[in-house]
DNA sequence: ATGACGGATCTAATCCGA
């Protein structure tokens, strides 16, 4: 039995980051660190810091300015070919082998501001987005003999009335309407998928890991939505440490944060 | 709840995020 740890973050921006996020490994010794909208090409991956951070196996899809996820390991990976999610192939989806379990890592579609798919091709790629999701892990969940399989990354969307400061005022801001809302809760009930934050978390209790950055001061105003997610499947689910969930609130502090911070949890693995 | 901030890019002004 190995005891991993497994992170995830929208880091906005690897490279100009890369101190930081140096710095978390160094602190909060993920096994596995997720990241999201890396915001590079593969070639300008700051492959080395990972390497002197004790995390040498890297799977990254970039691109040029936007988007991008990687994943980086103390253990050996075997890159999977990503779910096919993204109707336009951006770099928004990577999937690996390790440690005996599956992993994909993700980064849903913002969706812009209006949420009217009729009118803004932003979100009805992110309700399209989500509907790939659901179909391919309903699918899955139909499946004998699969591994263990764990999706993190920014979904995106902040399912619960508490996983945003304010659920009437947001109930039309994209990212916490009825239609995504419920579209995420069909992949978790399709997919028959848990997500761990709210397992030892009650409903009523408030959780952010984004706020954004046009608060005068984030920590006042508190303006958050949960929109960094860690599910596990019906293997997957067991083998975490429900208890060592963690919302690290502190990186949205000190100089230049990204607006997202990581979210990590303990699995139990073989 | 809009756009006060912040990132990348054809380094100047624009697109994008959520």
């Amino acid at each position: 039995m190995t005891r991993l740890s497994l992170a995830t973050w929208n880091i906005n921006s690897v490279r100009l980051r890369i101190d930081r996020v140096s710095a978390f490994i160094k602190r909060e010794k993920p096994d596995i660190l997720c990241l999201q909208e890396i915001k590079c090409q593969e070639a300008e991956y700051p492959l080395k810091a990972f390497e002197k951070a004790g995390l040498p196996h890297v799977a990254i899809a970039g691109q040029k300015g936007m988007h991008g996820v990687a994943i980086a390991s103390r253990h050996p990976i075997e890159r999977l070919d990503p779910p096919p999610f993204c109707q336009h192939n951006h770099a928004r989806a990577v999937a690996v082998k390790v440690a005996g379990f599956e992993l994909h890592n993700l980064y849903v579609p913002a969706g812009a501001d209006i949420p009217d798919p009729a009118v803004n091709d932003k979100f009805a790629h992110k309700l399209d987005f989500v509907e790939r999701m659901r179909a391919y892990y309903a699918a899955r969940a139909r499946k004998k003999s699969v591994p263990p399989l764990f999706i993190v990354g920014d979904i995106n969307i902040a399912p619960h009335e508490n996983d945003v400061w304010s659920h009437r005022q947001l109930l039309t801001v994209v990212s916490h309407t009825p239609v995504e809302t419920d579209g995420l809760m069909r992949i978790l009930e399709d997919g028959k998928l848990t997500d761990i934050a709210r397992v030892r978390h009650p409903p009523e209790e408030k959780l952010y890991t984004w706020w954004s950055y046009r608060a005068a001061d984030w920590q006042a105003s508190n303006r958050g939505r949960r929109l960094d997610h860690i599910w596990a499947d019906r293997t997957g689910a067991p083998m975490v440490d429900l208890a060592s969930y963690r919302i690290h609130t502190k990186e949205r502090g000190g100089e230049k944060p990204s607006d997202h911070v990581p979210v990590s949890v303990t699995i139990d693995a073989v």
